[in-house]
DNA sequence: CGTCCACAGGAATGACGGGCGG
DNA sequence: CCGCCCGTCATTCCTGTGGACG
């Protein structure tokens, strides 16, 4: 019925035909927990013993975790705390554990309300004070005698958003236990999270620390082999992507999420080739699409006046301006705002957005001293160029103008000649 | 050695919107 | 539901500054 003229029978028969590559592409989600942590042995133990006490029913010191992204905090965390209340299961001791991604859930409502959920009480979405849902937790801590282990992730975006008064309550709630205990490990990516802390909060908070140190090129492999492994289709990935993998992550500030990430778009941009094997070029296109991919992430949800000045950024650059300063950018910008029908923004505030732009990596902005002529910034584009014309060219607001031609840089460029000139 | 350019970037203040407690 | 408060974005006003030039 539908014969030859359906074009997706073809794209299906295909796919179907082909080589497959992946066995269970699951096990490469950044989310996945492996019943086997290769390389983080001596965590797993550390961990162990400092919590292990509540298996006695002696209170434990409360923990905090350190580490940068993808040195497997969560991973550990979450696998130590299964083995531990399995344990507490089989020798009937009530130890519940609960797991919490703080800037996920925002606010300290929801944090507490999802620690709620996690020991079976019902907390409405929203209608309670804080305070209340407080009390609740505490008072079924104390009259159902539990040990309660809760891992908040991210603790440092709830700190950063919110302030430190949930986890100073948290820390104090034990004051007032008759029985049951609760227990806070904190985890969290940022070395310097500890100063937006009070001291009191910090000092009950990291009774014990543990830092969670980069994975080494050696120790990423042997995590993606064991992932391969399990992932993909025997004799479907070639070593040397493998090893491709595992570098290019440990130059990263060893990265295993972003390993893995690698690993996985190769083998589906391998697979959607229809080649029979994921190989070194496909991690290198991986890893080009992964990054252009972000950049279009990044600049697609950026605000109108900060992409108007990446505009003006490329319409600068098109005229050869390779870096130029503030001034230049601001005369472009005010220049382009009316074409797009908007009013323009003052110069303090554009050579704030220059500096946002800058600090996420879009452009390159330093300041520098033309000395008779100024102090100003240099700013030249940090993406390629042919990503950002893409991105214009899709947006129908924009599409029209990225060729344009500034009038202002005409009448510029005889002056910023003789002073640009160094 | 002082001047002076072309901004940097801090502080105070205002406009706006959205969530929260009552 | 309403007022209140808070965070965000933007403006205004301001003081600070590296270094070539005279």
């Amino acid at each position: 019925m539908l014969g030859s003229n359906d074009p997706l029978s073809e794209v299906f028969e295909h796919f179907l035909s082909g080589p497959h590559i992946f066995k269970d592409r699951e096990v490469l989600r950044p989310d996945y927990i492996p019943s086997h942590l290769p390389h983080r042995k001596d965590e797993i133990i550390h961990l162990g013993k400092i919590l292990a006490p509540s298996l006695d029913g002696v209170r434990c010191s409360n923990i905090l975790i350190y580490g940068k992204t993808g040195t497997g905090k969560t991973a550990v965390a979450k696998y130590t705390l299964d083995r531990l209340t399995k344990k507490g299961e089989e020798i009937n001791a009530s130890i519940r554990s609960s797991y919490v991604n703080c800037r996920i859930a925002g606010t300290p409502y929801r944090v507490l309300a999802n620690l709620c959920h996690s020991i079976d009480i019902e907390i409405p979405f929203t209608g309670l004070a804080t305070g209340e849902v407080f009390d609740r937790l505490k008072n079924t801590i104390n009259s159902r005698r539990l040990f309660l282990i809760c891992v908040l992730d991210e603790i440092d975006a709830l700190v950063k958003d919110c302030g430190d008064s949930l986890l100073y309550e948290l820390t104090r709630i034990n004051e007032g236990l008759e029985s049951g205990k609760l227990i806070i490990v904190g985890v969290s990516n940022d070395l310097k999270f500890k100063e937006l802390l009070d001291p009191r909060v910090l000092s009950s908070l990291s009774e014990e620390e543990v830092v969670f140190k980069p994975y080494t090129a050696l120790e990423l492999k042997d995590i993606l082999e064991e992932r391969a492994n399990a992932a993909f289709v025997r004799g479907r990935l070639t070593n040397g992507a493998l090893n491709l993998c595992s570098a290019l992550a440990a130059s990263e500030h060893g990265d295993a999420r972003r390993a893995l990430d690698l690993l996985r778009v190769a083998g589906e941009l391998a697979e959607r080739e229809g080649a029979s094997e994921a190989s070194e070029e496909h991690v290198r296109w991986a890893q080009e699409k992964i990054e252009k991919d972000r950049v279009v992430e990044v600049l697609t949800t950026l605000p109108l006046h900060s992409k108007i000045v990446m505009l003006g950024i490329l319409l600068l650059k098109k005229s050869s301006h390779e870096n130029s300063t503030t001034g230049d950018l601001f005369e472009v910008y005010k220049e382009v705002c009316p074409r797009l029908g908007v009013d323009h923004l003052t110069q303090r505030r554009v050579s704030g957005l220059i500096n946002e732009l800058d600090l996420v990596g879009l452009i390159n902005a330093r300041v520098v001293s033309f000395g008779r002529y100024g102090r100003t910034k240099r700013v030249s584009l940090g993406i390629l160029e042919e990503a950002l014309v893409e991105v214009f060219k899709r947006d129908p607001l924009f599409d029209s103008i990225v060729n344009y031609h500034p009038q202002c840089l005409i009448r510029r460029h005889k002056k910023s000649n003789k002073s640009l000139e160094i």
